[in-house]
DNA sequence: TAGATTGTTAATCGATTAACAATC
DNA sequence: TAGATTGTTAATCGATTAACAATC
C-alpha cells in the first residue's frame, strides 16, 4: 500500500530516506551480482551501516515490497529504488567550471547515470574552451541559454570558483535552470523558487576533524546518510560467505 | 557562561551546528574583509540562509559572546569558531588515492587548512608512485606505516575506487588511523572504534533529481548544513551596500 | 528612555528505533 | 506448526524555530 499524503496523491520520501535509498541500491547489485535472490532488512541494515528497523521503514515509504519471513526480492527492490529516482528516463544536466572537481565528477563512472546524464559543459577559461573531457566538448558559456532550450536541462553542477559561483548562479536561473548542485564554498542568494543543494567538501574534513579533537567517537547515527558519521563499534560479517542471513 | 554536558566537562556541540559553523566563518571573513566590525543574527541568518534564532543557538554553544542590542563583534567571533576547530594547531591528513578527485582535493585551496594539514599522498598505481601533485610527491602504500608515525595522523581522506575502499580503511585502521572521510562510494565495515564519515558525490546528485521530478520545491530547511537543500524564495540583499543591517 | 538584538525557553517538527502483531 | 521476518506503532531523541524577557 502506497503512502500518500503528498499534495498531488504522489508518494512523500522524506529527504533522509531519499539519501539512503541510493546506499540500499548499491548494496543490492552486490547481492544479485552474487546470485543472492532476497535480502533481509537485517543484512541491509548491517551492509549500510543502519537499522534494520530504518530500513524496512524506508523501503515500507516505496510499497509494500517485502514478504514476511522471507525478505526482499533483490531485483524487485532494486527496480522500485530505480522507479524512485527515474533512471529509465534520465533528465539532462549541465555542469559549469571544468577545473579540477568539475573533471573528477565528469571522469567519475559513479556521478552521473543514476537518473541523469551531461549533456553539456561550460567553461569561462578561454583556453580550456573548446577542449574535450571524456567525450564532452567544453563549451563557451555564451551557449548556455542554446544547450539548456535544446536539452530541457533543470539541473546543474557548479565546480566554478567560488567568486564566480553567484554570477553563474543567476545567470543559470534566468535560462530557466532552478536545481543546482553547487560545490562552491559559497552560499548562493538567487530568487524565484530554486532549488540548491550545497556539498562542501572542505566543511566535511573539519567536522571530522573536530570529532577527532573531542575525542568522542561520537557516532549518533549516520545523520544525514550521505555525510553521516557512523562509528562502527565491532567487525561486520561480510555477505557473499554467509549462508542465509542472521549472522550476529 | 559555556554549556558544559560532555562527559569531561567539554562543550557539547550538536553536528547540525559543527556543520554550521565553517559557513557562518566565511561570512564573518568577507564581513571582516569590508571592514564591517559587527554582525547580527539576523544578518548571519540571511547570508547562510539559517534562521536567525538558530544562528543564536548555534553560537550560544560556543560561549556568550553577543552583545543585546549590538550584534557579535566580527573579528571576536570568528576567532572562537578557530578555536573550535582548533584551526591554529592543525592536524596532520593523508589522502589515499590520487586519481581525479584526490588529485582535485589536493589543488583546492579550500580543502585543507582550516584545522588540517596535509602530510603524506599515497596511491597504488607505480605510473603515480614518485610524481608530484601540488608540491607533495606521491607515495607507495608501503610507505603508509612510516607516515602516519612520522606526523602522528589520526585522519585519512580517501579518495580510492569503490574496489579498494575496504582494503585501504583495514590498512589505515590498524595502523592506527581512526577517522576516515570516505569518499568512495562504498560502506566500509572496519573493526574497533573508527569514525567514518561518508560523502558520496553521485547520491547528492540523485537527491537533487528526485527533488526535480516531485516538482515539490521542497525545502525543508538546509538540512545538515553542508548538503541541505534550501529553496530561496526572494532574492536576499546582499551585505556590503546595506547600512547596518535591519533590512527586511 | 527607546530601539535593537541577544540568549533561552518552550513548542513543534522530523527522524530514529525498540517492540510486536501480522503473516509468510 | 515453528521460525523468520516484515510493516507499523509508539516512544524517544534531536533539531528547528517562534516568542520574549534580559540587556546593551
Amino acid at each position: 500500500m502506497l503512502e500518500s499524503d503528498g499534495e498531488n496523491g504522489t508518494v512523500r520520501i522524506p529527504e533522509a530516506t531519499v539519501l539512503r535509498l541510493p546506499v540500499y541500491q548499491r548494496i543490492l547489485q552486490t547481492f544479485a551480482s552474487a546470485g543472492r535472490r532476497t535480502i533481509s532488512s537485517a543484512d541491509l541494515g548491517r551492509l549500510s551501516g543502519e537499522n534494520a528497523a530504518s530500513v524496512r521503514r524506508d523501503l515500507s515509504r516505496l510499497g509494500t515490497l517485502g514478504t514476511r519471513g522471507t525478505g526482499y526480492d533483490v531485483k524487485m527492490l532494486s527496480r522500485q529504488i530505480d522507479r524512485v529516482f527515474a533512471a529509465d528516463s534520465p533528465q539532462g544536466v549541465i555542469l559549469v567550471g571544468a577545473g579540477n572537481l568539475g573533471r573528477a565528477l565528469i571522469h567519475s563512472e559513479s556521478f552521473f547515470g543514476h537518473g541523469s546524464v551531461l549533456v553539456g559543459v561550460f567553461d569561462a577559461d578561454p583556453k580550456v574552451i573548446g577542449t574535450q573531457i571524456s567525450g564532452h566538448t567544453v563549451q563557451s558559456e555564451d551557449e548556455l541559454e542554446q544547450t539548456v532550450a535544446e536539452h530541457d536541462v533543470h539541473l546543474a553542477v557548479l565546480t566554478v570558483p567560488p567568486s564566480s559561483a553567484q554570477r553563474v548562479a543567476e545567470r543559470l536561473v534566468a535560462v530557466g535552470v532552478h536545481r543546482l548542485l553547487n560545490f562552491a564554498p559559497a552560499r548562493l542568494h538567487v530568487g524565484g523558487h530554486v532549488t540548491i543543494r550545497y556539498v562542501d567538501l572542505s566543511i566535511e574534513l573539519q567536522a571530522l576533524g573536530f570529532y577527532a579533537r573531542e575525542g568522542e567517537g561520537r557516532a549518533g547515527g549516520p545523520s544525514v546518510g550521505t555525510a553521516g558519521i557512523l562509528t562502527t563499534p565491532s567487525v561486520l560479517s561480510e555477505m557473499g560467505t554467509r549462508r542465509s542471513s542472521s549472522a550476529r
